[in-house]
DNA sequence: ATCCTACAATGGACATTGTCTAAGTCAAGC
DNA sequence: GCTTGACTTAGACAATGTCCATTGTAGGAT
């Protein structure tokens, strides 16, 4: 994730320890934490960095187009450093466990015009739900 | 919407004014409306109508699968009428318009094994987003 | 190396959405 | 018409997120 505070000081960040723990947190793959969760995790490497900070921060992130919000359910937006390769996600509905996935096809091609009510679609998100391995049980 | 009151009154519904206006307040298509919104439409037809009262009732009907939640973006849930037509949602990124649509295919069959990291995938949703014609603008 | 200053961090108040509870009310069966 | 348990109410509380005034500091200028 250094590639990502490389970039981020190309664009003029000021680079700040808060900055950088944050940035260290959202690191890995099916990495889903929410602004709390960072900052919980953010607290044990920098114990003063605040609650603010984290939010400021994770917002310069999505704006920058480095990380992705994701609202799989209305508890609280997750934030995902995923945001490069484009991909969708399945959730555990019991745990709330988060991967993500990779369809084939392209969704956007199976909405027909009819179906587009005059609006410029852009986007498509997908959402698979079930039960993780765990929770599936047995 | 009545043949939901009868379907609700067999299923032992006590009938009560606050009821039947939620229920009045849930008719139509392409609706996607907020608790609050909820609220605030009950009560000119009913004043006295609690928050509570609604986010009660609202519980309810999508305990028993009359009505579906909705969460297009994070502010608040939203409760969709429609839930005997499987559908998927069109929503404008700029004022949140939401319409119902009915994509060709099958996403589930397009999420292969090897991407399914052992969950049992019981449901798809796909969220379009793109802009409505008038925030398109022109 | 030190100074400056614009940008960033902090703590806490505030807002929104949703949940819970104790007390009062009433739909529906007798 | 009573009775009773289900329903409603108001308001306290909780979780998540935003805003602001103040304080601190990264990084360029000297
Ligand atoms: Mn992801
Ligand atoms: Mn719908
Ligand atoms: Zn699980
Ligand atoms: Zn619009």
């Amino acid at each position: 994730m250094s590639d990502l505070l490389e970039r981020l000081r190309g664009r003029g960040w000021r680079m700040t320890a808060q900055r950088r723990v944050v940035a260290e947190v959202l690191n890995g793959e099916h990495v889903h934490l929410t602004a709390d969760e960072v900052h919980a995790r953010a607290v044990t490497k920098l114990p003063e960095i605040s609650r603010a900070t984290v939010y400021n921060t994770l917002g310069e992130l999505v704006s920058l187009g480095e990380v992705l919000e994701v609202t799989t359910d209305k508890r609280a937006k997750r934030y995902d450093p995923n945001a490069h390769q484009p991909h969708h996600h399945l959730v555990c509905a019991r745990c709330g466990a988060i991967r993500d996935v990779h369809p084939t096809g392209n969704p956007l091609s199976d909405l027909p015009d009819s179906e587009r009510f005059g609006f410029t679609v852009s986007d498509v998100e997908v959402t698979y739900r079930g039960l993780c391995p765990d929770c599936a049980g047995a």
